[in-house]
DNA sequence: CGGCATGTTGACCATATTCAATTGAAGTGG
DNA sequence: CCACTTCAATTGAATATGGTCAACATGCCG
């Protein structure tokens, strides 16, 4: 068993064979450590590297004109960062560190030439970034339609689901997240994430304090924030080589 | 040339060879035509197909637990549809039309098949999916950072950009969306929609009415939403050949 | 004509922002 | 060890942005 984190993470949703799950390892041979809060790359900065995170957790953010910051992505062990910067010249959006983290840099050109090598590569950096894409758009939903209390019950109940198939502890983990990132990623302001956690708390959802978090009624969280689960479903014929797959379906 | 909707729109922004523009024909061999509002496709169905969009306005959306509906996308002639579907089980947004439209249906299983047999098809379908996340992404800042005021201006600037690409007409064009469905796609209410149109027009940036759209003052559009056109530069290194590259670079 | 969808307007209210002051914890240097 | 700074969090008051509700206008279509 290899272990590495992007298969690990892929085969929760999704079968990885022994073959493809060598070939990804070439993406995790080169690492490079990162202290708390550093910045990976600037955004509009030339891309060079895609990462895929060995350890820490890690932002993606969006700088707008006025100062104003919108963290768009959180990224865990096992995730892939820049896959979607790769077929531009400049990077769409700035990576930055949360906590101390592990990365690990593979050059964007040579991914483009194993998609001519490796077929199946192609095919799993393209589930990655539909995986990816569906937690973005959940996300939309989510900064669109819901309020600052709903924004923040789903953004536990998706953190809690990621840290379960990692096989983290699910009601009790670290969220080394100070209020003012969770106001950037919630897109309300500092002072209201503040109110929201206290209201959160009271009503006996969560507790969120000392970038620890707890929850403590799962059910009803859900039920706030509408959580919809289905980007966890891959559908095999994407998984495993054609012709292997059962005819006829 | 080809009369390729798909290729069209794609060599906007990107070189593609007569060779793949070939392959992307496959795509829209067949046509279904649809009336203005009609339904293409429900969310959590289970999805078979993708769509090249031949003609007319398409919308992607998610429908929320209190029904409630936020609009993801808005899909023109030579855009596709679902590809981020391909790798699940079920869709995860629903589909459906603005205008009169002419679908391709493609299965989305043939899809698989293709990326193994030709590898320049699945460097294809990447990047148009980064595109379409660079989109996203920029609607996330948009959602989470600006006023209703910024989020419409942002839209206009984004519309106008894409048309432009399309060869239509920049400063006048139609806008075929309610203010209901303006309101579902920018995260607002429906009566704000309209205060917000009114306000716009008075600062003499864009008239909207009557599903026609009047860019007065691009230049100070373009100020009041911090547009950032970074996603239009793509790398020649994913279009062309690997084999076929200057090195060194 | 009547019914339906769309858009408009005004009054009122709620959610969230802004500004300002304060506290506590952690880190630095004398 | 103590001042001093910095950063994060908390609180309150005033304000603004946007939501809600209801009434009304308009145009379209059967």
């Amino acid at each position: 068993m290899t272990q590495s984190c992007l298969v690990a993470n892929f085969r929760k949703i999704n079968p990885v064979s022994d073959r493809d799950a060598e070939l990804l390892l070439a993406l995790e041979k080169e690492e490079r450590h990162f202290a708390p809060g550093a910045l990976v790359q600037d955004q509009n900065s030339e891309s060079r590297d895609l990462f895929s995170v060995k350890s820490g957790w890690v932002q993606t953010f969006a700088l707008l004109e006025d100062g104003k910051r919108q963290i768009l992505e959180i990224k865990l062990p096992g995730d892939l960062i820049g896959l979607r910067d790769a077929p531009f010249h400049e990077a769409l959006s700035g990576i930055g560190t949360l906590t101390e983290a592990v990365l690990c840099p593979f050059p964007k050109r040579r991914l483009a030439e194993l998609f001519d090598e490796a077929p199946h590569v192609a095919r799993m950096m393209f589930m990655f970034e539909s995986w990816a894409q569906a937690i973005l758009i959940e996300r939309i939903a989510n900064l669109g339609q819901r309020d600052a209390y709903g924004r923040l019950c789903h953004f536990l109940v998706e953190l809690q689901l990621r840290l379960r198939l990692r096989g983290e502890d699910e009601s009790h983990f670290r969220l080394p997240m100070t209020q003012r990132q969770l106001a950037d990623y919630l897109g309300i302001t500092e002072v209201h994430v503040g109110r929201v956690l206290r209201q959160v708390k009271d009503d006996g959802l969560a507790t969120i304090a000392d970038r620890q978090a707890t929850i403590h009624d799962l059910k009803r969280l859900r039920e706030t924030s509408g959580f919809n689960p289905a980007y966890l479903q891959m559908d095999d014929a994407w998984a495993l080589p054609t012709d292997r797959l059962p005819s006829g379906r």
